[in-house]
DNA sequence: GCAATGATAGGCT
DNA sequence: GCCTATCATTGCC
């Protein structure tokens, strides 16, 4: 058994996706892109559940250009610009025809720290390197241009490196930024590291 | 330290 | 024309 094992189709098509959002956490997510390897473990994750979810880009069947990949068979990536200026990181998981993604929010540093402090253009490392879904996009050089990129491949990746987290060390709650979802905002759908200050800030504006 | 505000572009009606 | 799965900056309200 190798120590460091990239995830495979099998961990993506499993038709639950808020078992992998739980699943991700304590994972190891990279991006290597001319050599450059950045990354870090996944410390906080958001499911998001196909036609079924109000706060899914696919719902109610929505299939528009943006959403289109959302339905492609698990394991590959949905990237899409919000407010104009980030970009936002998910996985694609389930089977082809469904649409459910999971939102990689925060990453605790581990490979190519340097490289992503100056990506971020920050003075030292702190919390602002990863804290969020729009900055581990920054951290790890992923724009909408690698929308669709395969997970299998050798540019962005996950892995298994045997780090067991414990059942009650994950936490969930409702997810950020989605009080248009109605109920669906309610959900316990978002996944993060017990103590870990690598998870993105509460935003004040969606008190839990 | 904190709340309020602005940036910025594409999806959608 | 409005809204957005966000974050940096401003100003102390």
């Amino acid at each position: 058994m190798r120590l460091q094992q990239k995830l495979s189709s099998d961990f993506y098509t499993r038709p639950d996706v808020v078992t992998i959002a739980r699943d991700l956490i304590g994972k190891y997510f990279f991006s290597s892109f001319d050599g450059v390897l950045t990354g870090g473990m996944v410390v906080e994750t958001e499911a998001y559940s196909g036609t079924s979810d109000a706060a899914c880009h696919a719902h109610l069947g929505r299939r528009t250009k943006r959403t289109q990949i959302m339905y492609e068979q698990g394991g590959v990536a949905y990237v899409y610009l919000i407010y104009g200026i980030y970009s936002l990181f998910n996985i694609v998981t389930n089977a082809e025809g469904t649409a459910d993604a999971v939102l990689i929010r925060a990453i605790e540093p581990i490979e190519g720290i340097e490289e992503m402090r100056l990506r971020r253009g920050l003075a030292k490392v702190e919390p602002r390197l990863t804290a969020g879904p729009g900055l581990v996009t920054q951290a790890l050089g992923i724009s909408t241009q690698h929308n669709g990129t395969q997970l299998s491949g050798s540019e962005i990746w996950f892995e298994d490196r045997g780090m067991l987290v414990p059942e009650d060390q994950i936490i969930a709650g409702p997810r950020v930024g989605v009080a248009y979802a109605g109920a669906d905002a309610l959900l316990p759908w978002r996944f993060s590291l017990k103590g870990s200050r690598w998870v993105s800030k509460a935003n004040p504006k969606y008190p839990q």
